[in-house]
DNA sequence: GATGCGTGGTA
DNA sequence: TTACCAAGCAT
């Protein structure tokens, strides 16, 4: 266990990585040395279970239509989400603008220094509060991302998967013991640095490492085995037939994602679940069930046709972390402008519409798709 | 306290 | 190809 005695070849733990950060760390990423508490933020929460080659350009797309909080709080929640699309995750869109309006109803504009304040916004939970108050403000205030918890089960040889309520409570007990007085942002940088560049998951470069001399799992040979994993789950398999309506516009029916669950918030063309090996019968009574809240009656012969084709059809497959979504798509396409056709460029869509429009297209390789195409790349 | 929530990269 | 998992939070 970590104590105010923790030294490392006679220098205190967190000095350690304190120089380390300064020599070894990353120091170009867009939001380091700012002094500003909204990009920090921002970063911050764009990174939450995501790496940071993916956000770079999303935090680059934010920042220049939204330069300040105000400009955010100010904004249309669809324009936020728009911005959002791709990135996954999307309720830490809607906590973004939420947060950013209670920053200004509550703080005037000001992101409040102490982890409670911090905490007490949407979207912003104890190791964002932390990385905030110490990157920002530099308050003494622990961080426990996934990197920051590899390093410490290794340093430390802490077995048990670092979700479990008992071992994370001892691991943020060994975060909040390190953090210095001085410099706890650099500190909390070095940690994060480390963890992504040096105590990787795999393949961990431990002759790089400058807490090599004391790391427990190095000691005992453990390094490969910790943290240890998450026990393994079954992932399960659901499936899908989607309706691609195509306007000549490129357009294409989309609705709302209004219910709880994946992709709230979010446009998505209409989808049914269904079995493995849906029946003829069952789908076609959903179109029955759907096709005239789209005005789409006219089409229904020409859907109708396409059923007993869907056995042919491959899967598209859709991974999700906790679910694997397999896709079959009803195209068809509609003279002239057709109401709630939008291009995936003017809503907010998931990865998912993308890749239904350029299966159609390659499909049947029409004008309509090849500019579907376009869209989809565009991202 | 356990579960749900996206997407992309990597070995 | 499959499996893992990455700057977590909310419910």
């Amino acid at each position: 266990m970590p104590s105010a005695l923790n030294l490392l070849n006679g220098q205190p733990f967190a000095d350690v990585l304190v120089r380390w950060q300064k020599q070894h760390g990353r120091q170009t990423l867009p939001w380091q040395h700012t002094g500003d508490a909204y990009k920090v933020w921002l970063s911050e929460v764009m990174l939450q279970q995501t790496q940071v080659a993916t956000v770079l350009a999303y935090y680059a797309k934010f920042l220049q239509v939204y330069p300040t909080v105000a400009d955010l709080a100010a904004a249309p929640e669809q324009d936020v989400m728009q911005l959002w699309a791709g990135l996954g995750y999307y309720t830490r869109a809607r906590n973004l603008h939420a947060c950013a309006k209670q920053v200004v109803a509550r703080f005037g504009g000001q992101f409040p220094h102490t982890v409670a304040e911090l905490e007490s916004l949407p979207g912003i939970g104890e190791s964002t509060a932390g990385a905030i108050a110490s990157l920002a403000y530099g308050v003494q205030a622990p961080i426990l991302d996934g990197n920051v918890k590899r390093v410490f089960c290794r340093y430390y040889g802490v077995e048990g998967y670092p979700e479990q309520s008992a071992i994370k409570k001892s691991l943020w007990r060994i975060a909040a013991g390190n953090v210095p007085v001085a410099q706890p942002g650099v500190y909390n940088q070095a940690l994060m640095d480390l963890g992504a560049t040096c105590c990787v998951p795999r393949n961990p470069n431990c002759a790089a490492c400058p807490l090599m001399k004391s790391c427990e799992a190095l000691r005992k040979g453990m390094v490969g085995l910790l943290p240890t994993p998450k026990p393994k789950k079954a992932r399960p398999e659901l499936f899908f037939i989607s309706l691609l309506v195509e306007d000549e516009h490129g357009g294409v029916l989309l609705e709302l994602q209004t219910e709880k669950g994946v992709w709230q918030g979010l446009w998505m063309v209409p989808s049914v679940q269904c079995a493995s090996a849906p029946s003829v019968r069952d789908i076609q009574q959903w179109l029955d069930a759907r096709l005239g809240d789209f005005s789409l009656l006219d089409f229904r012969a020409q859907l109708v046709q396409q059923l007993d084709a869907l056995d042919q059809q491959n899967w598209l497959v859709h991974e999700l972390t906790h679910r694997k979504m397999h896709f079959k798509v009803l195209h068809v396409k509609v003279n002239g402008e057709w109401p709630q056709c939008y291009t995936p460029n003017e809503k907010p869509v998931p990865k998912i519409v993308h890749k239904l429009i350029v299966q159609a297209a390659n499909q049947n390789g029409s004008v309509q798709g090849s500019v579907a195409n376009q869209n989809a790349l565009d991202f």
